[in-house]
DNA sequence: GTGAAAGCGCTAACAT
DNA sequence: ATGTTAGCGCTTTCAC
């Protein structure tokens, strides 16, 4: 670790910035020079130090990703989809994972700040109708470009990508009704959260679109867990007037779903129709040919790592960019009406 | 970004000395110069740069962590828990996703040399049976601790953290045993990955334990996909005499096998009883109740994390040391004998 | 208890 | 085409 552009310098028997020059292909240095500096870094095993050049030029070339949970595939795949296009700009990543408690999501602005990152991608653990002025205010200290990642702050206008739940959930709603389904079911996620609003709302629309009244006693209020999913199928089940498809609104709680149709010998989909939101891979590989509206998850990451280095560049640019994203359904005939 | 130790210092009538003790918590400060400081650092909102800090103290307290696909739950659960880890101990990560890439790899080790990175986590992505002098060279001129995870290295001796596929498979097949069955097929994964190869070595145990003979026709070469498991157990099905069991050594496999069974109509574990290897939570959730030996995923990232910290504590201490992670078993009725 | 000063490894004018 | 020099923001002896 001790050998530094000094020691190349000395051995080479020319200034450090020479050897500064060749090192960063900057300036005019004789071919010859350039060779024999480069032998010498090689005999002497040389590898410059990022921290001493970040040091000098104020650049770290570092951003930093805060997500939530890791462990979750979901983040799983937007981090590599981050990762591919960081690692074909040369940036690195700080990973910080939050473990969805605020606390550690400011503990890790404070570190990422300290580590002078130039940019940040993150999505907010903080509840989005809960405004919480101490965690906003870290965000704006930063200084720094921000890239929100399918999640909203409260009484902020950062930059960030986002997936039309939307759109998806009123064209999985659609599928259904192109199947002749009239009376649909939809489980929702957890009400505090966005994703979930919007989904409830993509499904009215749906329904709106095609003149059919929205039936409140379809509407199950889910919480993103496969139990809660798997008591409210149970439930639908044994309803008097069923429904004849459910609309399930997340990929964990289409599972709780399938589970109780298992136990209940129900047949997706001459017993009941479904369509998910966002997709469970397992299912589609064992063959269950559940149909789903997906986010392009990894593209999430891709695209908002674009969208971060495209404010790097321009730093001038104030405009505010948003990106919807939208799901893409994929049909595989769990949505089919068969009487 | 621009305020520093010194514009501290000034508007506090103090030296920088003085601000960085307060800093550190060195050295003696009057408890009213102390207070002052803080009070300045607030009102300037001063947040020290660790870039600095790490070329005076030659300390970044950031390690690497070398995996090769981050999107794959495997690896985002072992990174959960080396973040844990991390995390409490204050540490930072830089993750280097591989994408399964000889040169990607190559590239992050130089990338995290130049950051100066103190220790690195990293499960390889060269074959284990494949030397690369290349490869070993850069891992060794890191000149840090380095713990392997779940993956060695040809003609190294680092330290490492594993899991023990051995016991896992026999583990397995003593179920399958225990329940009565004699014809017991196993799939394997690749054979030049050293888990496969542990995980039919301990098949063979079992066997060899229980004093069956080990039956080739009965060992089926699987490469991890599930396309491949899927024929192959397509395959079984049509055997003439056909085992009762089998011991699918992959998580990925089994979804394979999974969907063969389901096409063929074949219950579990009436017409056929089946073990896993590595738990897929999916299946667990919808209610399948397959039986697995599972590697405590999360579990070995925390253990890497903890070693790679001791390493960092006492650099003399030379000695290699490798940890066993005992799988676990977790029994659900796939694997009964029902005649 | 506090300050002065050197140094960490590099870059970037400015000279030459 | 190459060298000199002054930082970058912090820590750390060593004085006082």
């Amino acid at each position: 670790m001790a050998v530094t552009i000094y020691d190349i310098a000395k051995k080479a028997d020319v200034s450090r910035s020479t050897v500064s020059r060749v090192l960063n292909d900057s300036g005019y240095v004789k071919e010859e020079t350039r060779e024999k500096i480069i032998k010498v870094m090689k005999e002497l095993n040389y590898t410059p130090s990022a921290i001493a050049r970040s040091l000098s030029t104020n650049k770290t070339n570092t951003i930093g990703v805060v997500i939530p949970e890791i462990s979750n595939p979901f983040f799983g795949k937007i981090t590599k989809g981050i990762s591919e296009v960081a690692d074909k700009n040369n940036y690195n990543i700080i990973l910080c994972d939050t473990n969805e408690s605020v606390e550690k999501e400011l503990k890790a602005l404070k570190v990422l700040k300290e580590q002078r990152i130039q940019g940040i991608i993150i999505t907010p653990t903080v509840a989005e109708n809960e405004f919480n002025s101490e965690y906003l205010n870290a965000l704006e200290n930063l200084g720094i470009p921000i890239v929100l990642l399918d999640g909203h702050i409260k009484y902020s206008d950062f930059n960030g990508v986002f997936v039309d739940h939307i759109k998806g959930a009123c064209d999985a709603t659609q599928a259904l009704l192109d199947e002749g389904h009239r009376k649909i079911a939809i489980i929702t996620g957890r009400m505090e959260s966005r994703p979930a609003k919007e989904r409830l709302n993509g499904y009215k629309k749906a329904l709106a679109i095609n003149n059919i009244p929205v039936d409140e006693k379809y509407i199950f209020y889910g919480d993103y867990t496969h139990e809660k999913a798997y008591e409210i199928t149970k439930q639908i089940m044994s309803m008097e007037d069923r429904p004849t498809a459910i609309f399930v609104s997340s990929n964990i709680m289409i599972l709780g779903c399938i589970r109780a149709f298992y136990e209940e010998n129900i047949r997706i989909p001459e017993d009941m129709a479904i369509i998910g939101f966002d997709e469970v891979d397992t299912l589609n590989i064992i063959g269950m040919n559940i149909s789903f509206v997906s986010g392009p998850t990894t593209e999430l990451g891709r695209t908002s790592m674009k969208m971060l280095i495209q404010n790097l560049k321009d730093k001038d640019h104030k405009d505010i960019r948003r990106i919807n994203l939208l799901p893409k359904l994929v049909l595989r005939g769990s949505e089919k009406r068969i009487d």
